[in-house]
DNA sequence: TCAAAAGTGTTAAGTTTACACCCATGG
DNA sequence: CCATGGGTGTAAACTTAACACTTTTGA
């Protein structure tokens, strides 16, 4: 009667060499040996399933360096796992750019696109992670959750890119994030490279917080006329 | 390690007499006794959330019912229910306007902007459901899970306005919903009532899946110019 | 003929895309 | 002075909100 084994898994995503990668741990057990699994454990008896996930994350990259964790699903087909039921709450969870996390030897990234051979329903929670970053980076400011603290439009062009899956423009990259007052100049600029041109700004996100920027496509409340800035 | 009670809960809402209403029952025993609860309750052995949910829910409304059914989020505080351990899995449930589903002698609709006294963590549930259901009205198709098989665009306008807590302009939901495809007349017309007026057409959605029409604010893909009708 | 309700026309505002053009630097 | 990025100006496209106006009916 409703008891069962909970288990909380994370599709930890960054961008990695120019493309979105996600953290996987190579299984040497049955079952499932050699296929590539998602972190995550059992939930403990005085955590909630964030608290877990961030703990059991912790054994393979410093918690300090997610800089976003959201809840995603729950997986609980009853023969997800072999043996013992087991009820799965899938979360997102994402790395800045900037840092390379030290991880254990069994633990490598892998794009989301060419993933390898993947354990359990491992697999469909990749591809909801990377579904529910793409849409967050169109209607919220996530894309700091990528970025390192200040960086060039054009570094933020290529990370957007990768986790979009499709080229972006850099000219309106930056009008939208401006104009949305997402984005706001450091000051400083970086040297051009050995070819050249102009050096490039510097900006940095202005809240490390998610906060939805699109809130109402349509359908919007009547106007009251007094937000303009 | 791992092993706690998992219970389904839905927070199912539908529009009644002009205001957005969830399905509460009244708690005749402790914990909480005569607080209103949502429906739901444990996971069985061999289904997974949404089978046992639409299990549970037919207890109290017939499944067929139900227009819509969607998972909302986990909730697993260690304390949020008194006793042993808990889980819950938190359902979106929707239930179109014309329908007026026979309920238990326990069981009663409540305006979700003046819950009473609910128990546990039910208050935050519904909530969420409100939310979720005002965010996807705006990008999605979801509407035809609050309406009739056939209506009229002021009838829709009084369910949106229920839904989304303001009012909506009726000519341009007629556009907003026309221009995306989501509306198509029936050719019908209803009479106008004792006091005259023109008949009003009558139409309905397209699509009874749901289906996400405005997928992205920003950032689209670069254009392929060919999509137009 | 008037009031009431439904539906259409039209304008204005807001946002985003596309692209031409200008800027700053290294060789 | 030219090539190479970086950044801005500007126009066009698309959508939605607002509201005036027309249509259709009952009294």
């Amino acid at each position: 009667m409703g008891l069962a084994g909970h288990e909380v898994l994370a599709a930890v995503l960054q961008v990695r060499a120019g493309s979105l990668q996600v953290m996987l741990w190579e299984r040497a057990r049955e079952p499932h040996a050699h296929r590539w699994s998602l972190p995550g454990g059992g939930l403990g008896d005085d955590e909630d399933v964030e608290t877990s996930i961030r703990r059991q994350l912790a054994e393979k990259v410093d918690v300090r360096q997610l800089s976003h964790v959201e809840q995603l699903a729950v997986f609980s087909n009853p023969a997800r796992v072999p043996g013992l039921r087991v009820v799965a709450t899938a979360f997102l969870g994402l790395v800045p750019s900037h840092i390379d996390p030290v991880v254990p030897s069994d633990t490598a990234w892998h794009p989301v696109d060419t993933l390898p051979s993947t354990a359990f329903d491992h697999q469909a929670i990749c591809r909801r992670a990377r579904s529910r970053l793409a849409s967050k980076l169109s209607y919220t400011n996530l894309g700091f959750a990528l970025a390192p603290p200040e960086f060039t439009i054009s570094a933020l062009r290529s990370l957007y890119s990768a986790a979009l899956g499709y080229k972006v423009s850099a000219t309106n990259l930056q009008r939208v994030l401006s104009r949305r007052g997402l984005l706001e100049p450091t000051g400083g600029t970086v040297q051009p490279g050995p070819s050249g041109g102009r050096p490039a700004a510097l900006f940095r996100f202005v809240s490390g917080e998610m906060r939805i920027t699109d809130p109402f496509a349509v359908l919007r409340p009547p106007s009251t006329r007094s937000l303009g800035s």
